[in-house]
DNA sequence: GATGAATGAGCGTTCATTCAT
DNA sequence: TATGAATGAACGCTCATTCAT
């Protein structure tokens, strides 16, 4: 009882739509979870969307300033990268329920917080994607496209962070970040074997 | 009116499914889209589960069916994966409306289907892992993880396939999958520049 | 398949309807049970309650017209009770089915239905009573309401036969009759001690 | 809108089952009649089941508890019978619209409440039967079947109920019950005839 | 502010009935 | 005559939201 009520309230929703899902969770469980009357959830959120959106909201805004924050930070591209990965990974073991209600995916949402949520997207890949171009620019990394080389970053972050949530095995965020860089940096193939041109179409 | 009657709820609830979401689209809808009435779905489906749940076992078990064939098939481990890669793009791209009633989650679906839905992604991540553990046996690939292989390979793609399906844009399926798997395989490091140790501190 | 369609529909109707009740049992239950198509149903009867009705009209019809001929037959009143409680109770043992069908009411029966149920109900009131008013002309009877008799003596025969339907007990309809007259005109009291007037009271 | 709200949802309940049936009639009727919103009556009751079992329940305990009091207190057998006798046909009279209900039948009712009305069933003819067999054994009634009477007096008197609530019109319990006890226990006979051995079957 | 009793729009599902074959 | 695929009106029930206290 001692949180302010607001954020009593959004962790019960949290935790509610969690476990049972945004539609099959009802504003009487969340009052219940939340230890509040029914009525009282609407002195601090319009409407039930408004508590799905305001948990997303935060967690997610969280999530991308944390990204944004290593992307535009100090570093060399390939440690940024590394700490991106560690921060992500992290995240994810850290906030399961959110991480968990995040991967069911922007259920009944309206199409204008929708396409919020398809900015923030954006933002994040573009904070990937700079660091590639910064990477490029400064010869760290061999001419590529950033573009490609963030889905391929945070697709392979996303579905580890998949397994996370659903595992509930323990993981180490940062050495799997480690791994993660490291296979990107270096490539699937031996040291040595260069690529040969057209090979792809042989 | 040409197909049978099956098919043409099938479809209908696809399309509604995808325009609505499963929870805001209503059963009426489908019978509306379908040009049936709203008893007739249940001649063919007992229930509205039933339905979206038919949707994605036809449509996933298609796909992973398409992905283990190749897996499982001829050619270098890198020759395949390039080859898995332009399929899962090309189905994503020529199954719009599925792929992105994929994205939309495992709304609303009984337990028993998600652990459905959640072993399938698992044998999806084990063709991958097995073309990597092949690629790796074959001194193909570097020693590695295939099961980071696959998570970062398939992580990759859905997350092309999600802007694939967001953007309408035209892309061409062979040449993004040949960039993605040239990108895994070379790495994003210059050639020749091997993994210095300790080199993520700098 | 040899008795006729319409009676083979009419005793799957009353098999169906007794099983399962009247608004449980399907149209589709009825034309399985019947061996026919649904639509064959219509060809016959033309609705649900028309064939609810009809199962009612011929068995009461029988029913009535079985107590009414007794009646109205030769013998001593008390000789006609006896063999009309006979009649009644072998009719509700050789007719469970439908004794019990009509036990459970006359569930959502048109409102003209049901008036011509309770005219039949006045028929077969009618029925006791003319004899009892015999009995009474005749002397053999004491000075007594005959329509009181009719009621006493049906709903004992009544009661009797719920029994009969509920406990699938075998029980002898002859015997039974024999009793309940016995009891009706006989009376309760010891023979030789008169009814005292005001003895209610003591 | 005094009466507390779940006693108005009674009673509309029982008025709307009463005019329409139980399957005719809507939770909406039920509602619009109590003066309240649909969604109130799954307040107080979970489903339209448990509003008619409520029903039944309430109704029938009291009138089995009444009749039991009345078998089980002091006086002779045959004034314990005319006193259940008037008690009955009064509280069919003080309750029409719920003994019309009650003819309805066991409408539509779980197997489960099925038989516990038939348990109740039992409980009253059991209470009959007590006062019979005390009457037996006092020597105030001849030896004869008390399970017969039982049948015989309560079957007498729900058929006068049925009458009663069909005809609407003025009966007086108390002479009601005084006629049918008087019958029952003097017999149809004229007094000094008895009966002879065989009659019933020459 | 806080509550929870009350509300009623909305939806999945059933099933008697129709009608093209 | 016989069929059963198709229909859609009808209804029980849920639950987000309101508002009197």
């Amino acid at each position: 009882m001692q949180p302010p009520k607001q954020d009593r309230i959004l962790q019960a929703a949290l935790t509610t739509f969690g476990q049972r899902g945004f539609h099959r969770a009802t504003m009487e469980d969340i009052a219940l979870s939340a230890g509040v009357g029914k009525g009282t959830l609407y002195l601090y959120f319009p409407s039930k969307q408004a508590l799905l959106e305001e948990i997303f909201r935060t967690g997610l805004e969280a999530y991308t300033t944390g990204l944004q924050a290593i992307a535009s930070g100090p570093g060399s591209a390939a440690r940024r990268l590394e700490e991106m990965a560690a921060f992500a990974l992290g995240f994810a073991a850290a906030n399961r329920e959110f991480a968990g209600l995040v991967q069911e995916g922007p259920v009944g949402m309206r199409e204008e917080f929708k396409r919020w949520l398809w900015g923030l997207r954006g933002r994040i890949l573009n904070a990937v994607r700079e660091v590639a171009a910064d990477g490029v620019g400064a010869g760290e990394f061999r001419p590529l496209d950033p573009g490609l080389l963030a889905h391929v970053f945070l697709g392979g972050i996303h579905s580890l962070a998949a397994a996370i949530v659903w595992d509930a095995a323990r993981h180490d965020p940062a050495a799997t970040a480690r791994s993660l860089v490291d296979l990107i940096l270096a490539g699937a193939r031996p040291p040595g074997r260069h690529a040969v041109p057209g090979a792809g179409a042989s």
